[in-house]
RNA sequence: GCCGAAGUGGCGGAAUGGCAGACGCGUCGGAUUCAAAAUCCGAUGGGGGUAAACCCCGUGCGGGUUCGAGUCCCGCCUUCGGUACCA
């Protein structure tokens, strides 16, 4: 009795594509091709816990998509590869002693290892790691290609796609240099160039995470101040680092965002991250000590000839708001502690009380810093600045609400119409002037942040908002004394780490004659990439901030150019990000010595046309990538102007749902804390869900503070009342139902090697499409799995006779012309798996499949036609099982590119349908008519129905509606 | 606080403004079996009614548009995810 065996087909189908190199691409598209289609998985970081349920969803997903498109005749990119640097594999590194090479290569063996017996159709010929040299040549190579190059933001031109833009990455060679920096000789102009190439140096406090012994990005750091990876804490420290100027592409990342086929909420994401902002720049004029406002200072008048100059003077405080329309309600201003001019401006009175204040603030961390984001602080300079407006003498205030890394660094404070400046000046005591009007009367417009219109405000009173901004820095502007300006959040990219396990930077520093840096660098020349890692033993952290390598072996870190400059290797290493930025580009030219891709190549296969990965990397990944592929458009190097053209995000997976009964944690706790009549109980009481809360990773009762333990519950101690599950024993105690993210910890994680070895992989592929929508989060169960592996063994019955000794046909199925009823469901069936295969929807794709096998299952006899075509349908989901029964039905090729089934309209409409009846609005009885009935011939057939005619009875008809194949409606009165 | 997504049976989920709950799980009943597993058939939103016919209620809550609303509009509530002094 041949029973549905996973077991053997698997592995045999695997093997005979790996043979067959069944879905290796051929750079040349077969012909006949229906076209290129790119389809990519983020490739994910090979770490030693193997696969996760999570990969199988996106990589099916991905791979229904090749498998479809193949049947379609398309000519598919569908390759796979591996995220290879990375923290695990060097900590593990510092714990074992094994080198960081050895453990990730094994990693990736066993990634490959489980992916393969997934079946899915990667082109593995065009495997590539991050880690590999030649790869990290390539990163390498680009990393140079933004060294060797600068923004220049006004530059007209129009790109290979015919789009006209302003602003573009250029040759650091064309960058004009100032006479003044020229006449200072070749150090001066090499400094220049250096701060403004697209990498650069930059001595900035930036998070170092003393546990990882590294340096992180913004973006690394949560808002509690912790390291994402970890979760160890992070400090503040002034280093020299690399970074990335992403921020000249800032606009264009936020324009060419717009036309891509990305879910809305990727979109807003990446925007609010760039964080765009519209308003003005102002300068206010500083007193000098002492002085008070008066008639002789004629410095806001003389602007007017002057005009607004590109770099404030230094007795100038230059502020940037967003609501210029408050200027007459900014009642102090506030710069930065890190603001240059505080050493100008402090009074003798003040310094000490500044200086204090900027030393605590310097040393703060992130974690303290939104710690005090409750109670503001802050400390009086002693001086003053002219508002520019109406000459008033506005004290200036340095607090660390202002950050210096956002617009100037200083602000205007108008507290009656901003959160913040109105906490500061309650805690301050400082004066509050309200300047817009609200609507609405009765709102207090103290704390009103809205547009409204302009009060107290000279002669802008009565002005509405909007236009008060628009007026009032077109009038700031004629003066000299203010324009507008666009700011953006988004920062520049923190580029360098301390870590061994990160491609080198291709960079010299050279060093004088007693072996010290001379600030002066070069890039390593094209001919010696790739600079690949020194091999060494030790790649613990110091606790300082030297990076691992700058104990490399001398040879590496030292050599002598050829024009006698003695050089030292730049120690630091890229973040991960690096490798993943442009893989995808590397795809399409995997073994390119001579170029990172072929430019014919890159114009052929790019864009991505659909990209799928988790949506943690909405934000980093895909802006990183974006800005590589914009500098090297910019460069020549590229065709397209953005990589990913539909962006789908997969949703995650949970645990399967877990319904949880909270109880007092221990006697002690609750005998003083409650009621006598519980402490005599000998049970622990039962706490309802809703009276829990959680504290310091502690359940406890929220009106008593008493600890509790959390308790898993049967399914069947329960029951549903109302919207919640409640105790069978005590219906007062709410159950929390829920299914919880996937964690060693709470131990309900799930291993795809255990569901390939029990159901297969075409029912772990199977399910995880089933299981909802891609998008969507969604609870694992364990039933379900066995619901589809069911499903499974229902379609190797309909078309194998598990009767028979051998693997045999089903006697049921025979080479007959299919009936006009089983046609109808056939192409039913092809029609919708189709369209659903389109749009995505996998999991109702499968429920057709479903139907379809419930209906056939019970046909005799079952015309092999229809079995043909419906394997083709199954395919892309369950590979193996198909390719197997296409064997059993008699095809002696492959399947994997047979051609797609075709539906016929004609075949789909049935001579007699059902139609609904409702009467005002309300289902009263179903009338069969001929397919094809008009408006009057289904008023009629309803109206003679029994059921409708007695409930017409006695009615006036007010309105019929009637939609011809849908239904009649009949309105009625009386 | 702000931004985003989502609330439909016991559960996962289906439904171009037109028969709410496709399909799967679970449960119940039956067939097969010495028995079980596997498999097959049937029932299954809630309430009433006689296990029929039939009737009433039902897509988070409150309004609205419409002949007709899970779907569109307005206002709330809840959950999940992201974000956080960005002037």
């Amino acid at each position: 009795m041949p029973r549905y065996d996973h077991s053997s087909i698997e592995p045999k189908w695997q093997a005979f594509w790996a043979e067959n190199r069944t879905f290796e691409t051929p750079d040349q598209p077969k012909e006949g091709s229906a076209g290129k289609l790119y389809v990519l998985d983020m490739f994910p970081y090979p770490s030693g816990d193997g696969l996760h349920v999570g990969h199988p969803e996106g990589y099916t997903a991905t791979d229904i998509m090749c498998r479809y498109a193949r049947h379609q005749g398309k000519h598919v990119l569908h390759p796979m590869g591996w995220d290879a640097f990375g923290l695990p594999a060097e900590q593990h590194a510092i714990k074992t002693g094994t080198h960081p090479r050895d453990t990730t290569y094994k990693n990736i063996d066993t990634f490959r290892r489980q992916l393969q017996m997934l079946g899915f159709s990667y082109d593995w010929s065009r495997e590539i790691s991050t880690t590999d040299e030649e790869y990290v040549h390539w990163t390498q190579w680009i990393f140079l290609q933004l060294f060797n190059s600068w923004f220049d933001p006004t530059f007209e031109w129009t790109g290979p796609d015919g789009v006209k833009r302003t602003g573009k990455a250029r040759p650091i060679a064309d960058l004009p240099i100032p006479d003044d920096v020229k006449s200072q000789g070749e150090t001066a102009i090499r400094s220049y160039q250096d701060e403004r190439r697209l990498a650069y140096q930059s001595e900035a406090p930036v998070n170092w995470c003393p546990a990882l012994g590294t340096v992180l990005a913004n973006e690394e750091v949560t808002a509690e101040g912790k390291s994402e990876r970890g979760n160890h804490p992070v400090e503040r420290r002034k280093l020299r680092q690399w970074m990335l100027r992403i921020t000249a592409f800032a606009e264009r990342l936020l324009n060419e965002l717009e036309p891509l086929d990305w879910p809305e909420s990727v979109k807003s994401l990446q925007r609010n991250w760039i964080g765009k902002s519209i308003g003005a720049e102002v300068d206010f004029f500083v007193l000098e000590p002492g002085k008070k406002a008066d008639a002789s200072d004629k410095r806001l008048d003389q602007r007017a000839s002057s005009g607004y100059p590109a770099k404030p003077g230094d007795d100038v405080l230059r502020v940037y708001t967003t609501r210029p329309d408050t200027l007459f309600g900014a009642t102090y201003m506030v710069v930065a502690p890190e603001h240059p001019i505080v050493d100008r401006i402090v009074t003798a009175e003040q310094k000490e009380a500044v200086e204090e204040y900027r030393r605590k603030s310097a040393n703060k961390t992130d974690l303290d810093r939104t710690d005090l984001a409750k109670e503001k602080t802050g400390v009086f300079t002693g001086a003053y600045a002219l508002n520019p407006v109406n000459g008033a003498e506005t004290p200036i205030w340095i607090a660390d609400y202002v950050l210096m890394s956002y617009g100037t660094g200083a602000i205007m404070a108008v507290p009656a119409h901003d959160e913040r400046d109105l906490e500061f000046a309650q805690t301050f005591d400082l004066p509050v002037i309200p300047v817009v009007q609200p609507p609405d009367e009765k709102t207090d417009p103290i704390g009103f942040t809205d547009p409204g219109t302009a009060v107290n405000s000279g002669d802008y009173d009565g002005t509405p908002t909007a236009e008060f901004k628009k007026k009032i820095t077109a009038d700031l502007a004629q003066l000299g004394l203010g324009r507008e300006a666009v700011n953006y959040r988004l920062r520049d990219w923190l580029f360098s780490r301390q870590r061994y396990w990160g491609e080198p930077f291709p960079i010299w520093h050279e060093l004088d004659a007693d072996g010290n840096p001379t600030g002066m660098i070069r890039g390593v020349d094209e001919s010696e990439l790739p600079v690949t890692l020194p091999d060494m033993d030790d790649f613990a952290p110091k606790g300082t901030p030297d990076p691992p390598l700058s104990a490399a072996p001398e040879s590496w870190l030292y050599k002598t150019a050829a024009d006698g400059t003695r050089l030292r290797r730049e120690t630091n290493s890229m973040p991960q990000w690096a490798g993943s930025c442009w893989y995808y580009l590397r795809f399409c030219d995997p073994k390119n010595t001579e170029a990172f891709i072929d430019p014919e190549k890159e114009k052929y296969w790019l864009p991505v046309d659909c990209y799928i990965g988790g949506a943690e990397h909405a934000v980093l990944h895909l802006l990183y990538s974006r800005f590589w592929h914009k500098a090297l458009f910019d460069l020549g190097h590229l065709s397209k102007p953005e990589p990913f053209q539909k962006l789908v995000n997969q949703g995650m997976i949970l645990g399967e749902a877990e319904l949880t009964a909270y109880r007092i944690a221990d006697e002690s706790a609750y005998s003083d804390k409650r009621d006598e009549k519980f402490a005599t109980d000998l049970q622990r009481p039962w706490v309802s869900a809703r009276n829990v809360t959680e504290e310091d990773g502690q359940y406890v009762e929220k009106e008593t503070g008493a600890v509790l333990e959390a308790v898993m519950i049967d399914n069947d101690q329960v029951t549903k009342k109302g919207n919640d599950f409640v105790l069978k024993d005590d219906a007062s105690i709410v159950v929390e139902s829920r299914a919880h993210k996937m964690s060693k910890s709470r131990g309900n994680v799930i291993n795809p090697d255990d569901i390939v070895k029990n159901y297969g992989a075409d029912a772990l592929r199977l399910y995880e499409m089933f299981m909802g929508p891609l998008e969507q989060t969604k609870p694992w169960s364990m039933s379900g799995v066995e619901g589809v592996y069911r499903f499974l063994g229902r379609v190797w019955r309909m078309m194998v006779d598990d009767a028979a000794e051998s693997v045999t046909l089903n006697p049921a199925i025979k080479d007959v012309e299919p009936t006009e009823a089983q046609d109808r469901v056939l192409h039913k069936t092809i029609k919708a798996v189709t369209e659903d295969i389109e749009k995505l929807s996998f999991n109702t794709a499968i429920s057709r499949m479903m139907e379809f096998t419930n209906e056939f299952s019970g046909q005799n006899p079952r015309p092999k036609s229809a079995m043909s075509q419906f394997l083709l349908l199954l395919s892309p989901f369950a590979p193996h099982l198909a390719e197997e029964l296409w064997q059993v039905l008699g095809h002696s090729d492959s399947l994997a590119y047979a051609a797609w089934p075709k539906f016929d309209e004609a075949k789909l409409v049935e001579s007699e349908i059902e139609i609904p009846v409702q009467v005002n609005g309300k289902l009263r009885a179903k009338i069969k008519v001929p397919a094809g009935s008009d408006a009057k011939a289904m008023e009629a057939a309803a109206k003679a129905d029994e059921s409708v005619a007695a409930q017409l009875e006695g009615k006036q008809i007010v309105k019929t509606v009637c939609i011809p194949g849908r239904l009649v409606n009949f309105v009625v009165k009386g």
